[in-house]
DNA sequence: TAATCTTACGTTACCGGTAACCTTATGCTA
DNA sequence: TAGCATAAGGTTACCGGTAACGTAAGATTA
C-alpha cells in the first residue's frame, strides 16, 4: 500500500464510455454485442476499448444481472492418471466453445471432501455443475436441490439423478465381461482392484461381473483389492498378491485396463504365460493398450462421448431446452487375445 | 418467468442479520471469521446461517471488496494423458487448502488460444494465474504486465519471466542425457518426437541433446517428428517409421517415456532386442514404465514438486511476502537397462 | 479519577456493471 | 399527412456484499 501501485489500474467501463462520447449502457451494449446501436457508435466504443485496453469485468457483470455466472463446476475423482483427464478435456473443450468457464475440483473419492467442494462452489453462483462419482451426502443433495441448479452427474448412471445423469452402464459391463469369460471356458476366476478405503465404479463393475457368475452358481476364486490408487503398478503387485494366495486361477478380471497391464507384465515377469496360463480382462479402452504386443480383452467406453453429452446437456438445461434426464453412453465389450 | 419460480431462491446476508438481529456488518464479519464480535452474537448468526441455509456470495463479496477476487486461473496444454494431470493435481491440492479455486484452461499448444483464454479468464479479475508452455503472444505478455497480476510461468524455465518461472531445465535434461548415451558408447543415434505443429518442451530437450552431440562433432542419425499429439501408439509407430528409414539406428532419445515405451513395444514386435540391438532413453520418469521387464533409462521429474512449488510461490507472491522470481525444480537421470 | 485504549458493534458509501424504462428522431403505412 | 412502429440512445435504480469510519461501553493506565 506504501510502496505498492495496485491501486485500480483497471480500466472500466465508464471510462471507455466517456472516451468514446456515449453513455455507460450503450458502451455496455455494445460490448456484449446486444442490439440498440449504429455501426458509427459501434467502432468508436471498439475503438476506446482497443486505445485504453479495456477488460470487461464478469465479476461486476455477473453480480449487476444477478441471477448466475458463466462458471459450471465440475467435480472429478483427480485430475491425473485414470481416464478423467479425457473426460475433463471433452467437457472444458465443448464448455469452452459456448462461454462457460470450468472450475474444478477434486474430490478423491470423498464423498465429504465433495460436499466442501459443492459448498464452495455454490458460492460462485455458477449456472451448473457436473458430479462425477455416485453417491453424494445428504445434505450434498439437498443443497443442490434446494439451489435449483442444473447438475449433471457422470460416469455411473443413476436412476434417480439429482437432476440430470450421463455415463455408462458400469453393472452391465462386469457382467457381459463375466459372460465371455465363463463361454470361453474359464471356471476359476480372480478380482483385482484399488481404492478400498474409498470405492469408485469399479466396485460396481465388480458387482455386475459377480452376478453373471451367481447366475452360474459361481463366486469369485479369489478377491484382491489394494488401498492404493489404481495404476500399472497396483495393478502388478496386486497379481501378486492374489496369485500368491491362489496359484491356480485361470483368469483374472481387473478395476481397469491400467491395472490389467500391470498384470500382464507381473505374469510375465514369472514366466506365466498370457492366455494360455492365465487370462485377463480389463475394462476402459487405455490407450496404452494399443502397444502390447497382445489385444487386450477390455471394455472400450467413449471418454469423449461422455464428456460431451454431458457438456451438451447441461447446457441444454440451462438454457431450459428440453433434456432427457438419463443418458445411457453406449460401451463395446472388445475381445482380444488375452483371454 | 411465467411458469417458473427461479426468482432469488437464495437467502442474503441482510436476511440472516435481520433473523439474527444484528447489521448486515456484523453477520458479514462472523461469517468470515474477521474479528469484532461476541461469542454470543457468533452463536447466533451461525444459528440463523444454519437455519436459512444461507450460501455465502462470493460473487457480491469480490465485487464489493474490489480488487481481486480467489479465483487462480491455470492454463495447461491438456488435461488427459501425459502428464499435467499430475501438475493440476498437485497445484489444485494446494490452492484449494488455501481457500483459492482454480479455472482451468487448455491451450493445446496454441499460443493463440492461450491469449483467448487469458483475456477470458482475466475478466473475472483473478489473483493470480499460473501458465504453462514456453512461449506466450506478445499481447499476452502486454496484457499481463499491464494488469500487474501474479502470473507464474511453469514446466519450463524462464530466465526473463512475466513474474515467477517454476520448472524444469530441459534442456539440461536432453544434454545430460546425451552425455550419458554417449558414455556408453552409442554413436548413431535418433529422435522420436510428437507435436510437429505445436511444439512443447521436448523440442527444448531435442536441442540440449543436440548441443551435446555437437560438442563430441556429431548429429542426430535421423529425426522423426510426428504431427500427433505425444503417446504410446505415437512411440509406436515414429519408432517405425524412423526405423523403416534408419535401419541401423543405435539408439533412439524419445520426447517422452510413453513415446519410449511405445518404441519399446515396436522393437519387441519386429524381434529386435533393447538393449543389445537399439537402446532407447525417456523423459518423465512415468508410472507405466515401472512394470515393464526392463527399467527404462530415463529423467525423473517431480510433477508433484512442481506444482505445488508453483502454487506456494504464486500464493506468497500474491500475499506480497518475498519469493524468488526463478524457481528450478531438479531433475535426475535414472540409467536403466533400456540403454 | 481523568485520560486513554480496547472491544463490540452500527452507519454510510460504494464497487461496475445491467435490467427496465423512457425519450427522441426517423421511416413507413394507411 | 396523421399515426404508428422501429432504431438509437440516455436515465435511474439496484444487485449483495465489504472498507472505512463512527460510537458507546467497559477495562486499563497515568
Amino acid at each position: 500500500m506504501a510502496h505498492g501501485s495496485n491501486k485500480r489500474q483497471t480500466v472500466s467501463l465508464a471510462e471507455v464510455a466517456g472516451a468514446a462520447g456515449v453513455s455507460k449502457m450503450t458502451a455496455s451494449r455494445v460490448i456484449r454485442g446486444a442490439s440498440g446501436f449504429s455501426m458509427e457508435t459501434r467502432d468508436k466504443v471498439l475503438k476506446q476499448v482497443d486505445l485504453l485496453g479495456y477488460v470487461p469485468n464478469r465479476i461486476a457483470a455477473a453480480f449487476g444481472s444477478e441471477q448466475t455466472s458463466t462458471i459450471i463446476g465440475v467435480s472429478v475423482p483427480h485430475l491425473s492418471g485414470g481416464m478423467f483427464g479425457f473426460v475433463l478435456d471433452s467437457i472444458n473443450t465443448a464448455l469452452a466453445k459456448t462461454g462457460y468457464q470450468t472450475m474444478i475440483g477434486a474430490h478423491e473419492n470423498s464423498v465429504i471432501t465433495e460436499e466442501i467442494w459443492v459448498k464452495n462452489i455454490l458460492s460462485w453462483r455458477p449456472a451448473g455443475l457436473v458430479l462425477s462419482g455416485h453417491s453424494h451426502t445428504q445434505s450434498t443433495r439437498d443443497l443442490l436441490k434446494a439451489q435449483g441448479i442444473p447438475v449433471a452427474e457422470i460416469w455411473n448412471l443413476n436412476t434417480s439423478p439429482i437432476d440430470l445423469s450421463i455415463g455408462f452402464n458400469h453393472s452391465d459391463c462386469g457382467y457381459e465381461m463375466a459372460q465371455y469369460i465363463l463361454s470361453q471356458g474359464y471356471k476359476r476366476i480372480g478380482y483385482v482392484g484399488a481404492d478400498a478405503h474409498a470405492p469408485g465404479m469399479g466396485r460396481l463393475r465388480k458387482n455386475g461381473f459377480e452376478s453373471a457368475l451367481d447366475a452360474a452358481s459361481m463366486k469369485f476364486a479369489a478377491i484382491e483389492i489394494l488401498n492404493d490408487r489404481s495404476g500399472y503398478y497396483a495393478g502388478y503387485y496386486g497379481t501378486e498378491n492374489i496369485l500368491n494366495r491362489s496359484p491356480n486361477l485361470q483368469a483374472i478380471y481387473y478395476q481397469d485396463d491400467a491395472m490389467a497391464i500391470g498384470g500382464i507384465f507381473y505374469c510375465q515377469s514369472i514366466g506365466m504365460d498370457v492366455p494360455k496360463d492365465i487370462g485377463i480382462a480389463g475394462w476402459g479402452g487405455m490407450e496404452a493398450a494399443s502397444v502390447l504386443p497382445q489385444r487386450l480383452t477390455t471394455t472400450i467406453v467413449s471418454t469423449q462421448g461422455l464428456g460431451r453429452s454431458a457438456a451438451d446437456a447441461l447446457i441444454a438445461r440451462i438454457r431450459g431446452e428440453a433434456v432427457q434426464d438419463v443418458t445411457i453412453i453406449p460401451t463395446r465389450l472388445a475381445p482380444g487375445n488375452t483371454i
